[in-house]
RNA sequence: GCGGGUGUGGCGGAAUUGGCAGACGCACUAGCCUUAGGAGCUAGCGCUCACGCGUGCAGGUUCAAGUCCUGUCACCCGCACCA
């Protein structure tokens, strides 16, 4: 019989949707397995081939799990409210609505024909009200607790997309989405607090199984450090602030810094003597995009301020002030003190500024460069620091700072507040009123959801404002705290909003009484496994556990962390080594994969590809490989003897490929796995023959790659019921040794010979023998013997002089 | 600049605590089978005619190094004036 992969495929994945096969059980006494893959965006191109990359990784390990005797939640859904569906909504004028309707149902017609075992019952989909209604209840308890705020601010500025980005969403100047330029505008825009969740984003990482990459990468974005803040005086009286982490080099100071945008500069106009220059300073640097700020040499530029000087707390010392584009406002307090000596950016201004450098840490030569190095230096020129090291020294100086009032310990982040307002129709309404006389006013729960108005035109505004700001009818309301005339918020959220709570969702997703019941939430939570894009590290992986944070401290989700475990796969590249891209023209076609080679050649070779972690390249020869593969799985059948046990030749193997394709699953060395069971079909094969005990061990653990096969041939071998509702296999480590084994005898480290011994031989007699063999005893004849080792199973080595 | 990672055949990639480098697969070569083959089967396949040489490069430790140590080069990814 031909191996008709599309009849069977197609066979099995109707019975599993009939039977309902893959759902989870609310047996919440069975342990537990939550596997989660990021949700797809569902887009009109359809499914790309890395999607399957990170789902079939995944599907293996819960059907495996599944076999495994747990209950497992293997969810999927749709992450459907963006730009991509908005702006091809407007181009061929197809509402949103439909676009996400019909790129949905491609989707999960892709998704089911590579048979992935999804819990299709627990579907959810974020653009349905019955989602948003808790993505608005979140924000509504954000907003209650302080976390949600609208605020007038510069924000990057996407030019095509006609909306706000977040810090996040930018990307070397320019739009993560689009790639285009990103320019600062001031508006008002809701924020959420995610700076309040810093210390506990950031110490979280401790408690969770995260590949260090993400781990690091999260930290680094964080950017938590220990510094101190220090009250400058001037010689106008006003006082301004620093912060530095550096403050044992207070007198190493030569010269203050503020950044352009520094509301001083406003306050002193009047005293500044050259405010012209400064004026014109500032518009200059107001002009330069991120990608200017970024791209181009960093050449220090900056202009002094005449007229005022600033005075060092240490010494009285007057310094001037600068301002230059180098100090960012939007870091620590907008300004710092410079210590050119040693600090690599004050270094360089001063030398471009002539400016004086003194040296306060000995160990380096600051004529030549500035001297960073704070692990052994000793303070000099620096009163009473003087002879301390660097630890000392910050610690002495902060105490003397904090106790005449002029300084205190303080820590800061680079993370900034998340701007959470987009300027766009297809997303979450806010669910805020502004009134003129309460201000903005939060809607009641009860009105939940705010449902997004149908309407015919939604294309983006130049003006900077949303398209929902047009409808007039939906626009206009009542304050719900005192009743008058009132106007609804018209931006939408962000994409990352729906995205950052899903998963709680699937623990229960058909409740309208709240986001999920408690006892779902304790049962599933939290996610035992999450694989997913490294592009998402600093996006949807900390928007979602910052959330997640928020909910569990207003006591909503049982646990601090919403994933216990989070991977990360590699790009899929095209054949040519380069990103798969339409312009590049190597986009490979998941469909035409399937209808030419079937859903689980597909799988198997995606997982036999490389190293899970590491990008590969697409290979339409090596595809090739695997088909054969299951070509050769499919003979099989025609070969199969009585007997429910392993063969003596073959028991071994057995036992070893039961162990290694288990172990190799938990890691996601899922070649390594399929490798395995390579050989073991080619030795199987080898013996021309194969029991009914050994196929049903292989087809179960071939089944988690190429399920459909292997369902196909258990029924067509009379085995009972389905492969799905059998037991994986146990090995028997005893078993997994031969009896004998091939070791290699070396003279001098140099292989001489091999030679079979008993597994159990011992030290002297392996030696013996090892010596005994022609070429051996011709190596070491009429030398000394200065060394014999016998490392068990592997070697004999005869060291000779 | 800072942080993270990777260098192994023609290619994708394997190699427990240091212990047979190149598993498995692709491509390739030869033979068989077939009316035919972008099918299948069998065998071979790191380099070198060979002594030997081989895991980016140069040293070191060791009976033994892809693996450990020191130095160095190249590439990839993330952050990017964060004081």
């Amino acid at each position: 019989m031909r191996y008709d992969y599309t009849a069977i495929e197609k066979k099995w994945q109707k019975i599993w949707d009939d039977e309902g096969t893959f759902c989870a059980t609310t047996d919440y006494s069975k342990p537990k397995f939550y596997g989660l893959v990021e949700f797809p965006y569902p887009s009109a191109q359809g499914l790309h081939v890395g999607h399957p990359r990170s789902y079939t990784a995944l599907d293996i390990v819960a059907r495996k799990k599944r076999l495994q005797g747990f209950n497992v939640l293997y969810p999927m859904g749709w992450d459907a409210f963006g730009l991509p569906t908005e702006n091809f909504a407007i181009k061929n004028h197809i509402h949103p609505e439909i676009v996400t309707k019909d790129n949905v149902a491609n989707f999960k017609k892709q998704l089911k024909s590579l048979g992935f075992s999804f819990d299709w019952s627990r579907e959810v989909n974020t653009t349905e009200p019955s989602y948003y209604k808790w993505t608005q209840w979140i924000f509504l308890q954000l907003y209650k607790n302080g976390l949600a705020y609208k605020k007038e601010m510069a924000v990057n500025w996407c030019t095509s997309c006609k909306c706000v980005l977040a810090n996040e969403e930018v990307v070397n100047g320019v739009c993560e989405r689009c790639g285009s330029e990103v320019i600062h505008k001031v508006k008002s825009q809701w924020m959420l607090k995610i700076t309040e969740y810093a210390d506990k984003l950031l110490d979280g990482l401790n408690d969770v199984n995260f590949i260090d990459r993400v781990k690091v990468q999260q930290s680094n974005w964080i950017g938590r450090s220990y510094g101190t803040q220090v009250k400058f005086n001037t010689t106008i009286g006003d006082e301004f602030e620093i912060y530095t982490t550096r403050a044992d080099t207070l007198f190493g100071v030569t010269y203050m810094v503020m950044s352009p945008e520094h509301p001083l500069i406003e306050k002193w106009a009047e005293k500044i003597e050259n405010i012209d220059e400064v004026r014109a300073y500032q518009q200059s640097a107001a002009k330069k995009s991120d990608f200017e700020r970024t791209e181009l040499a960093k050449d220090k530029t900056g202009v002094k301020l005449s007229g005022v000087k600033a005075i060092n707390p240490v010494n009285n010392t007057e310094i001037p002030i600068f301002i230059s584009d180098y100090v960012l406002i939007s870091y620590g307090t907008g300004a710092i003190m410079a210590v050119p000596g040693h600090d690599t950016r004050d270094w360089e201004f001063a030398k471009k500024f002539d400016l004086p450098i003194i040296e306060v840490v000995a160990g380096g030569d600051v004529t030549v460069e500035a001297y960073t190095d704070c692990s052994e230096g000793v303070m000099v020129n620096s009163g009473f620091l003087t002879g301390l090291s660097v630890e000392d020294a910050k610690k002495k100086i902060q105490e003397w700072l904090t106790e005449k009032g002029i300084g205190f310990v303080k820590t800061n982040f680079k993370l900034r507040d998340w701007v959470f307002s987009r300027q766009r129709y297809w997303g979450e309404p806010i669910p805020m009123v502004h009134c003129d006389k309460c201000g903005y006013v939060p809607l009641d729960e009860s009105e939940l959801p705010l449902l997004l108005p149908n309407v015919d035109s939604y294309e983006p505004t130049d003006t900077g404002e949303s398209p929902l700001a047009k409808i007039t009818d939906w626009v206009n309301t009542t304050c719900p705290k005192c009743g008058a005339p009132a106007v609804r918020e018209t931006d939408t959220m962000p994409q990352w909003a729906g995205s950052s709570w899903y998963f709680l969702r699937y623990c229960d997703p058909h409740n309208d009484k709240e986001l999920a019941s408690k006892e779902a939430l304790e049962y599933w939570g939290p996610v035992d496994w999450y694989n997913g894009g490294m592009e998402h590290t600093t996006l949807h992986l900390l928007y979602s556990r910052f959330w997640h944070k928020f909910l569990y401290d207003i006591g909503v989700v049982p646990n601090p962390e919403p994933y216990a475990k989070r991977t990360s796969h590699g790009m899929i590249l095209g054949e040519n080594g380069e990103k798969m891209s339409k312009s590049r023209g190597n986009v490979v076609n998941p469909d035409e994969i399937v209808r030419d080679y079937g859903a689980d050649t597909m799988r198997l070779y995606e997982m036999f590809i490389g190293d899970f972690e590491k990008a590969a390249p697409w290979s339409s020869a090596s595809i090739k490989g695997c088909k054969r593969f299951l070509e050769r799985v499919w003979a099989l059948a025609d070969i199969i003897t009585d007997g429910d046990d392993y063969r003596a030749e073959v028991e071994a193997e057995m036992h070893k490929a039961i162990k290694k394709v288990t172990e190799d699953i938990e890691t996601l060395k899922m070649n390594t796995a399929i490798a395995t069971l390579m050989s073991l079909i080619n030795t199987i094969t080898a013996t021309g023959k194969i029991t009914r005990g050994e196929f049903k061990t292989f087809m179960i653990l071939l089944n988690p790659f190429a399920p459909h096969i292997t369902e196909e041939l258990w029924v067509n071998a009379g085995f009972e019921g389905m492969l799905n509702g059998t037991q994986w296999p146990e090995f028997d480590e005893a078993k997994c040794v031969d009896s004998a084994v091939e070791i290699v005898v070396q003279v001098n480290g140099k292989i001489r010979a091999r030679i079979n011994v008993p597994v159990d031989i011992a030290a002297a007699d392996a030696i013996a023998l090892a010596k005994g063999d022609e070429n051996v005893a011709k190596e070491i004849d009429g030398k000394t013997i200065v060394k014999e080792l016998y490392v068990p199973k592997k070697l004999v080595n005869i060291v000779v002089r």
